[in-house]
RNA sequence: GGGCCGUUAACUCAGUCGGUAGAGUAUCUCCCUUUUAAGGAGAGAGUCGUUGGUUCGAGCCCAACACGGCCCA
């Protein structure tokens, strides 16, 4: 056979030559009973009975580094629950596997040990191999052993590779599931059932976002990508199901940047005989719950700043933020030139064409959002912005919603729910005046939806939480792409 | 969509003024039976993101494009 030269084929030739002499190179025989974590519990909590009764083991994993001393070596493995050192001699598990299968081996593959634990000469309790097995060979060389992957780019294509290499990501993504499984046992113990709706919608409502289309063959039928399940989960709530929640993706078609990923998870949940207060008040239990479940505390570090989410949190209606915390005179609010004015001199790009409730939002996003560290709930979205939500009975033209606020971004919008089937033809035929006037992302109409409510809804309030960023917060991450396991990422030439 | 930055060996990175492509890790050969980012001796490994341009000569200068990162919309 001729020598290759590059890494990729001298590893294939290799492979091939173990294959050769009989080695099977993905046996599937090897039975783990133990792992990393068990051991390492013994040699912290009694590594008395490690000398004692001395224990044996049986443990498999990937090999991350390999010290060959001549006739004996030293590797650590690791499985799903650790690392640990295992002395790999000669002697032990006789010549011929030493030096016909060990050694030709390479970090990255994955092997099956079974022995009894001793104290290396530096202190370090490691497993004396009595037997040694390849359980699957690999052929692509790992990274570096120190740094690992560091590009992005290299680390969300190949997150395989960035998961074996950084026990720092692997946390993040246990976190992750831990959090979704906090969010699922809280809302489980307040009797709410766990649901699924449809994903392919034949119209995209529920949220104000442009959906992905696609199209189903055997229909010749246009579907779109779900924006949001709310319409489906009320119609459960019609339905008799009061108290619903989903987890689960939504697909907006919208710019990627490190807050939005194309697709992402959302929960939403609906609570008949309840309003937005309640769900406000919901709201600080559940993530108290889930940060003290996940972390051990309901305060938590983002970005060195303490949030807490232990206390009651600030409720601030929308123009009173402006005022108390985007430092707006008062007496400005109604008057459009002076807003335009104030928003010029604090660099708020505004252009004089916008509706006066535009530059206030605008000015919010600009002036209180960010500003916005510690959890808060902002009320009073005007009706316009809010098609689905129920109008407050002291002031029609504003809704009863709320979104919450924390480290600075939205994290959730939660709303009594508009239960008045009149009432919502209306908001949907403005909608769609909305959107012959410009705006492409305004609710469409929905007259199946119309008919649901028709039957009648009892009052119900619904939220919507963002667990994508609500694992950024509890991971202390910046990107959403460092909590979504597999990133969209254009095509690779 | 705009601005800035990046792309060199499988991985992490150097690469001076435009003049023969470098290191560490990993891999291969040899020595080494308690190492700790083991050590020692040696070797192989490159479409310098792509395409074009300037130049006697381009990893380096210029342009376009691709992919990615950060910021902005």
């Amino acid at each position: 056979m001729e020598k290759t030269t590059d890494i990729l084929g001298q590893r294939k030739q290799k492979n091939e030559e173990l294959r050769k002499n009989g080695v099977n190179l993905f046996p599937n025989d090897f039975r783990v009973e133990n792992t990393v974590k068990e051991i390492n519990e013994i040699i912290e909590n009694a590594p008395e009975t490690l000398d004692k009764d001395k224990p044996l083991f049986v443990v498999a994993g990937r090999m991350m580094a390999v010290n060959k001393m001549g006739k004996a070596s030293f590797i650590r493995i690791k499985d799903r629950t650790g690392i640990i050192q295992v002395y790999v001699a000669r002697d032990e598990i006789g010549a011929d596997i030493y030096n016909n299968l060990f050694k030709k081996l390479d970090i990255g593959d994955f092997v099956g040990i079974k022995g009894g634990m001793f104290k290396t000469r530096t202190g370090e309790w490691t497993i004396l191999a009595k037997s040694f097995e390849l359980v699957a060979k690999s052929t692509r060389p790992l990274p570096e052993k120190f740094k690992g992957l560091t590009d992005p780019e290299k680390r969300y294509r190949r997150r395989y590779v960035d998961l074996t290499m950084s026990q720092e990501v692997r946390e993040i993504f246990i976190k992750r599931s831990k959090i979704v499984q906090a969010l699922r046992t809280f809302l489980m113990k307040l009797d709410f059932l766990e649901v699924e709706t449809p994903m392919m919608q034949p119209i995209a409502g529920g949220a104000e976002a442009t959906p992905f289309v696609t199209h189903h063959k055997a229909l010749d039928m246009e579907l779109y990508l779900r924006i949001a399940p709310e319409l489906f989960l009320k119609r459960l709530v019609v339905g008799g199901f009061e108290r619903v929640f989903e987890i689960n993706r939504n697909f907006r078609n919208e710019g990627i940047s490190t807050r939005h990923n194309p697709e992402f998870t959302m929960v939403e949940f609906y609570q008949a005989y309840a309003n937005y207060e309640d769900l406000m008040d919901l709201t600080e239990e559940m993530f108290a719950y889930i940060a003290k479940e996940v972390t051990g505390s309901s305060k938590i570090t983002y970005q060195g700043e303490i949030i807490d989410f232990g206390t009651s949190w600030k409720r601030i209606n929308l123009i009173e933020s402006l005022v108390e915390i985007g430092g707006l005179d008062r007496a400005l609010l109604e008057d459009k030139e002076g807003l335009l004015k104030f928003g010029e001199e604090k660099g708020v790009k505004i252009t004089k064409k916008e509706k006066i409730g535009k530059i206030l939002t605008k000015l919010f996003d600009d002036l209180v959002e960010p500003k916005l560290v510690q959890p808060t709930f902002i009320t009073g979205y005007p009706v316009e912005v809010s098609p689905l939500s129920r109008r407050n009975d002291k002031d029609p033209e504003f809704t009863e919603r709320f979104e919450l606020f924390i480290a600075g971004r939205e994290i959730a919008n939660g709303f009594s729910e508009l239960n008045d089937p009149v009432d919502q033809r209306g908001r949907f035929e403005q909608q769609v005046e909305d959107k012959k006037s410009g705006n492409d992302e305004a609710h469409p109409m929905d007259t199946d939806y119309i008919e649901a409510l028709e039957y009648g809804m009892p009052p119900t309030a619904g939220e919507g939480i963002g667990i994508d960023r609500l694992a950024m917060l509890l991971t202390d991450v910046t990107s959403i792409r460092e909590v979504i396991l597999f990133p969209l990422m254009k095509h690779q030439n």
